[in-house]
DNA sequence: GGCATATTCAACCAAATGGTTGACGATGAA
DNA sequence: TTCATCGTCAACCATTTGGTTGAATATGCC
């Protein structure tokens, strides 16, 4: 494809990071660990605990996350610290406001949301 | 993983709609697809007109796209309309928000210097 | 130095993804 | 009826993804 004959100013490049951010949040082991580093900065093997896939298959997705910019990452002697990124999310967010007039910002919705879909494992979850 | 040792209430079936959500929009050509459905319903070769892939390709992308919920499909005649349905985005867009809302707590001068140094160098896409 | 801990790397594997082509069913038009 | 158009299906292919394991690298501790 041609950029001219790209609809609505599509250009590569440009999207690559839209490609990038929703592309990390397409999995949930990747969703739950930025749910887990909403609640502070962790080192990679604390955030592997609750997980039953390998340190590495861990090491793999924080690594996309970062470079995704999801994430930050700190060494700090031998631990490397991960930090939650949310600025990252704007650019995808305003992306999808564009299709909505849903109504904006809506903090109540969030924790809501988080309320059934993150945190309550005891809904039928055997 | 077994669901009790499962992160933050995550369980198989439950993250569906956010994983295939995320996963439509990973996508730069289903990305422009829907912003073309944003003007007005499209036919399935309508649709395709624009890019250089084959119709079939197209035909996949716009299975997954309404698998996904974000479209729907109509047939009338021998057309098959293409509609956008940007409710299934509240449930994605509300989450985002939720985490960019976040006022990062504790946002130091490395992050800082990390944001600076990672930010996109401006695409000028006319 | 020697050992344990933290994390990544490299090689591999299975499954999913995004694309192709050609055949096919369904529909509208002549 | 015959033909062209609309769209999907099936088979195939290359690449990416998400996982594994075992080795390697860094760092902290005794």
């Amino acid at each position: 494809m041609v950029d001219d004959e790209m609809p609505l100013g599509l250009c590569r490049g440009m999207v690559l990071s839209l490609d990038t951010v929703f592309a990390a949040l397409a999995d949930p082991t990747r969703r739950a660990i930025l749910s887990m580093l909403l609640e502070d900065d962790m080192a990679v093997t604390d955030v592997a605990e609750p997980f039953e896939i390998s340190l590495a298959a861990i090491s793999k997705h924080l690594g996309l996350l970062a470079s995704a910019g999801l994430i930050s990452q700190e060494k700090r002697g031998r631990v490397r610290w991960c930090k939650l990124e949310p600025d990252a999310l704007r650019e995808a967010s305003v992306w999808m406001q564009g299709f909505g007039q849903f109504e904006p910002v809506n903090l109540d919705a969030f924790e809501r949301f988080l309320a059934a879909e993150l945190v309550a494992p005891e809904a039928e979850c055997d």
